[in-house]
DNA sequence: GCCAGACTACGAAGTTTCCCGTACGTTGTA
DNA sequence: TACAACGTACGGGAAACTTCGTAGTCTGGC
C-alpha cells in the first residue's frame, strides 16, 4: 500500500530548479523573488519548504556556512532532461526516442525554420553528430 | 490552497491508457489483466476504481449498454504524446523542442542505427517531411 | 540592553494519487 | 427459488504534494 518516495522533480520543484539553473546558486529570498516573476504567487515560506524538501531528496545542496542558506542544484539540468526524456520514452513511447522525435518535431507551436535547419544539419554533418554525441550521453540512469 | 484537478493523465492512468490503445476498447475485467501481465500487481478494484476516475476526467468513454461496462480511450495516443511532449517542452525545455530533439537523440541506451537513419532521412528528403508534417501537427492544446 | 527585521525550522491543513474492502445488484444454474 | 459468480458503486486510508502560519534564532541599530 506504501508507494514510492519518487526522487523525480515535481511541478513545482521543477519551477525552482529553473530558476536555480538560470540564475545559479542562489539564497532562498532571491529563489522566490524569482519565482513570483515566473507568474507563480505563494508565500515565502512555501518556496522555503520546497527547498528544503528538496534537500531531503537530494536535488539541491545546500551552504549553511552564511545565515541565508545559498541553495545550488546538485544535478546539471542536461541530467534531468535526460532522466525526464528516458521516463516519457519508456512510458509513453515503448521505448523508441525516434518516435518521441517524430512526435515532437510536429509541436505546436512547430519548430521554427531555422531549428529545423540546424537540426537538419546535425544529421548532414556526421563529424558534428559523433562529437556532439558523446557530450550528451548521460551517465546514469534514474531509479524512476 | 486549492490546486487544479489536473485533467493530465498521471502514471497509473498512463499504464491504463497504453492498455487501451494496444487492445482496443476492453471491460475492467480485460483492463485488469493486461495490467497484471505489463508487471504491475494490484488489486481488480483498483483498476476499476482509476477507470472511473478517467472517466471522470474525460480521459476515457464508457459504453454501459452491456452489464461489463466496456471502456475506450476518448483521445488518441498521438494527441496525448503531443499534449505531455509540449507540456515537458515548456516546462524543461524553455518552449524549444529543438533542445528536447537534441536532448532525446542522446537517450541512453542511444537510438539504434536504423532508427538514425530513418530520422535523418526526414530531413534529406523533403518532400517526406512535408507530407508527414501535416499529419504530425495536433489540433487543440492542452489546458495545463 | 532592547527591538525590529530577516532568516530557518517545525507542524499542520487541504488536495491529489493510488490502493483496497465492502456493499449491493444482476445473472446463470442447480 | 436459492446461491454462487461476477459486475459496478461507494467510501476510506496511506502517502505524497503544495501551501502556509507560527515559533524560534540571529543581527544590526537605537
Amino acid at each position: 500500500m506504501t508507494r514510492r518516495p519518487s526522487s523525480k522533480p515535481t511541478e513545482a520543484e521543477l519551477a525552482i530548479l529553473n530558476v536555480l539553473w538560470r540564475s545559479g546558486p542562489a539564497p532562498v529570498r532571491e529563489v522566490h523573488e524569482q519565482l513570483q516573476s515566473d507568474q507563480q504567487a505563494t508565500g515565502y515560506t512555501t518556496t522555503l519548504k520546497l527547498l528544503q524538501v528538496m534537500h531531503g531528496k537530494g536535488l539541491v545542496d545546500r551552504d549553511e556556512t552564511e545565515r541565508a542558506h545559498i541553495y545550488r542544484c546538485s544535478m546539471s539540468k542536461e541530467s534531468i532532461e535526460q532522466q525526464m526524456l528516458g521516463d516519457l520514452v519508456s512510458r509513453l513511447f515503448g521505448g523508441s526516442s525516434q518516435r518521441l522525435v517524430i512526435q515532437a518535431l510536429g509541436q505546436t507551436p512547430p519548430a521554427s525554420k531555422e531549428e529545423l535547419d540546424e537540426i537538419r544539419a546535425m544529421f548532414t554533418r556526421e563529424a558534428v553528430i559523433s562529437s556532439k554525441w558523446r557530450v550528451i550521453v548521460p551517465n546514469s540512469s534514474p531509479n524512476w
